[in-house]
DNA sequence: CAGCAGGGGGCGA
DNA sequence: CGCCCCCTGCTGC
C-alpha cells in the first residue's frame, strides 16, 4: 500500500451486509426474481440467489427477463424457504428429520455451502452424492461452508457464522470471491456432470426442433424437455397446474403493493409477425417473417397460467413486483412446427394459393370446427348470438338480459368492485377468467397456436384474425371501393381516407 | 396487424 | 358459479 493511504475497514460489514439483505428480503425490496414453489411466491434478488447458486446464476444469465419467475418443482415450499434463509442468513434452522430433504434440495438448486461444501464432506448418512468427489480443488468454486450437525433434535444449518462465532459469513464471502466463483472452471465433477447434462439437453433439443435456436436455448428447456432435471424453470403450462393447482393458499396476502408501473409490459413481448401489406395470401404465409422478430431474450416461456390465478385471485391477491418485466413469449405454437428451413410445409391451407372469400370463409369455418369448437358451440353458432328473452333489467342502466347471472356480473362494472388482483402488477378485474387472460401478459403464454405458422397468441380472437392473413379472409368491405380489410379497424382507417377524399373534393 | 382489455351470452358442474 | 365462447374498442408498431 502506497505511504499515507489509510485502510477503512468496516467492521461490522459482513453482519450489517447479512441483516441488511435480510431486511430487504422481508419487506420485499429491490427484489427482481419470484420464486413460484407449489402455489407460494417468493420475491427475491437475482444477486444473493445466483452468488448462493450457479444454478440460479445460469438461470439469470440466460434470462435477460428483468423480472422473471422461476417455476420450481420437486421442491417443497418447506424445503424452499429454509434454503433463502440459508442463502440470506447464512444459517437455517431445520429437523433432523428433514435434513436428507433439505440436502437434498439444496443440491437439486446447487446451493454453495450445502451441495458444493468446501472442506471435507461429514460422513453423515444423508449426505448422499454429496460425499462423493469432494476434494479440496473444491474450495476455490465453494468459498463457503459447512454443514454442521447438531445433536439437538433441531439441526442448524449454516455458513461459519453465527451470532457467537467470528464473522465468516459464507454468503460475504462469496460476494468476495464472486468472481472467482462464478467463472471458475474448476467445478466439483458433479459439477461438471450436471452441466454437462443441461448443455446436452440443450443440444438434444435444439437439434430437434432447430427453431430452438432461434428462440434461445432457454426456450428449449422449457419445453418439456425430455428428461427434465428435478427443478424446471418455466416449466411446461400443464405441469404447472399439476404442481400448483393443487396447493392453493393465501400466502401471497402480505406482499405488498410496490406501485410498480403498470401498463409498461406488454409492448416488449410482440411477436410481430406483421409482413405489412402483401395482398397476396400466399406470401403472407412464409414463417420467415416470424424468424427475425423473435427475440431470443422473450423465448422463455415464464407460464404461470391458470394455477396463478387459482392462487392468487381474489381481494387479496399477491401484489407482486415484476417491474419492466420484458414479455417472454410462450410460443406454444410450435407443436406443429417441423421447423428446418422454414417453409410452411405444416397445415398448409389448402394449395397454399390465394383463396377466394367463399374458400376463405370455409377454411375459416373449418378452422372453427377444428380448432374453435368445444361440444358447446357448433359451427357457425358462436357467429351471431342468439336473441333471447330479456328478463332481467339493470336498475343503473338500460341492460337488460335473461341470463341472471350476465346481470351480476354486470352489475360489477357499475360498483366497481373487482375482486381480482394480478400477482405481478396492479391491476385489478371484476372477472376471474378476465384476469387470467390477463397474466398471460405477463407469463408470456400463448396458448393459442396458428395451425399455419410458428405463431401463437395470448387470446383466440387475436389469433383468429391472424389466421385471416393465411387464408386471405377480409370480412370488412368498404362501402365505398373493392377494399377490403381483416380487422374492422383497419377498415375503420380506411374510411377516414374516403371522408378525407370527400372533403378535399 | 397484433396486443390488450372490457364486455355479454351461454353451457355444464 | 366457473369457464369458455365471441365481439368490440382502443392502442401501438
Amino acid at each position: 500500500m502506497a505511504e499515507g493511504m489509510l485502510s477503512l475497514s468496516w467492521n461490522n460489514h459482513r453482519a450489517t451486509f447479512c441483516h441488511i439483505l435480510s431486511t430487504l428480503r422481508e419487506k420485499e425490496r429491490y427484489t427482481d426474481v419470484t420464486v413460484a414453489c407449489d402455489g407460494k411466491f417468493y420475491q427475491v434478488h437475482k444477486l444473493v440467489l445466483s452468488t448462493c447458486s450457479e444454478y440460479f446464476e445460469k438461470i439469470f444469465e440466460n434470462t435477460p427477463c428483468k423480472h422473471p419467475v422461476i417455476v420450481l418443482k420437486d421442491v417443497q415450499t418447506d424445503e424452499l424457504e429454509a434454503l433463502l434463509s440459508y442463502m440470506y442468513e447464512g444459517a437455517v434452522s431445520v429437523a433432523q428429520n428433514d435434513l436428507a430433504r433439505l440436502i437434498k434440495a439444496a443440491e437439486v438448486l446447487r446451493i454453495k455451502g450445502l451441495a458444493v461444501p468446501d472442506e471435507p464432506p461429514l460422513s453423515e448418512s444423508c449426505s448422499k452424492r454429496v460425499t462423493q468427489s469432494r476434494n479440496a480443488s473444491d474450495d476455490r468454486s465453494s468459498p463457503h461452508p459447512k454443514r454442521r450437525r447438531r445433536e439437538e433434535s433441531n439441526t442448524s444449518l449454516q455458513g461459519a457464522q453465527t451470532s457467537t462465532s467470528p464473522p465468516a459469513s459464507p454468503r460475504v464471502s462469496s460476494f468476495e470471491s464472486e468472481g472467482e466463483t462464478h467463472h471458475s472452471t474448476s467445478r466439483t465433477q458433479s459439477d461438471s456432470r450436471w452441466m454437462d447434462q443441461r448443455s446436452s439437453e440443450r443440444e438434444d433439443q435444439s437439434t430437434d426442433h432447430p427453431l430452438d435456436d432461434r428462440l434461445g436455448d432457454h426456450t428449449a428447456t422449457s419445453r418439456s424437455s425430455p428428461t427434465p432435471p428435478q427443478v424446471e424453470v418455466m416449466v411446461d403450462e400443464t405441469l404447472v397446474k399439476e404442481e400448483m393447482v393443487d396447493h392453493v393458499d393465501n400466502s401471497q396476502d402480505d406482499i405488498v403493493d410496490s406501485g410498480m408501473d403498470y401498463g409498461s409490459m406488454g409492448s416488449d413481448s410482440r411477436l410481430d409477425g406483421s409482413g405489412g401489406g402483401e395482398e397476396d395470401p400466399s406470401s403472407q404465409m412464409l414463417p420467415n417473417k416470424f424468424e427475425p422478430k423473435i427475440n431470443p431474450s422473450q423465448g422463455q416461456a415464464q407460464q404461470l397460467p391458470d394455477a396463478v390465478v387459482e392462487a392468487l385471485a381474489g381481494p387479496s391477491g399477491m401484489q407482486g413486483w415484476l417491474s419492466g418485466c420484458e414479455m417472454p413469449t410462450g410460443f406454444s405454437g410450435l407443436e406443429g412446427y417441423s421447423g428446418g428451413d422454414g417453409s410452411q410445409d405444416v397445415h398448409p391451407p389448402p394449395q397454399g394459393q390465394p383463396v377466394s372469400q367463399s374458400q376463405a370463409h370455409q377454411l375459416m369455418d373449418r378452422e372453427t370446427n377444428s380448432q374453435w369448437t368445444d361440444g358447446r358451440r357448433t359451427t357457425g353458432e358462436w357467429q351471431g348470438h342468439t336473441l333471447c328473452n330479456k328478463l332481467h333489467q339493470c336498475s343503473h342502466c338500460s341492460f337488460n338480459t335473461a341470463d341472471i347471472h350476465s346481470l351480476k356480473r354486470h352489475n360489477l362494472k357499475h360498483t366497481g368492485e373487482k375482486p381480482f388482483s394480478c400477482p405481478f402488477c396492479p391491476y385489478k378485474s371484476a372477472r376471474k377468467d378476465l384476469l387470467k387472460e390477463h397474466i398471460h401478459t405477463h407469463t408470456g403464454e400463448r396458448p393459442h397456436a396458428c395451425p399455419y405458422c410458428p405463431y401463437s397468441a395470448s387470446q383466440k380472437n387475436i389469433l383468429r384474425a391472424h389466421i385471416r392473413r393465411h387464408t386471405g379472409e377480409k370480412p370488412y368491405a368498404c362501402p365505398f371501393c373493392s377494399y377490403r380489410a381483416i380487422q374492422k379497424s383497419t377498415l375503420k382507417s380506411h374510411l377516414l381516407t374516403h371522408k378525407t377524399n370527400d372533403h378535399s373534393v
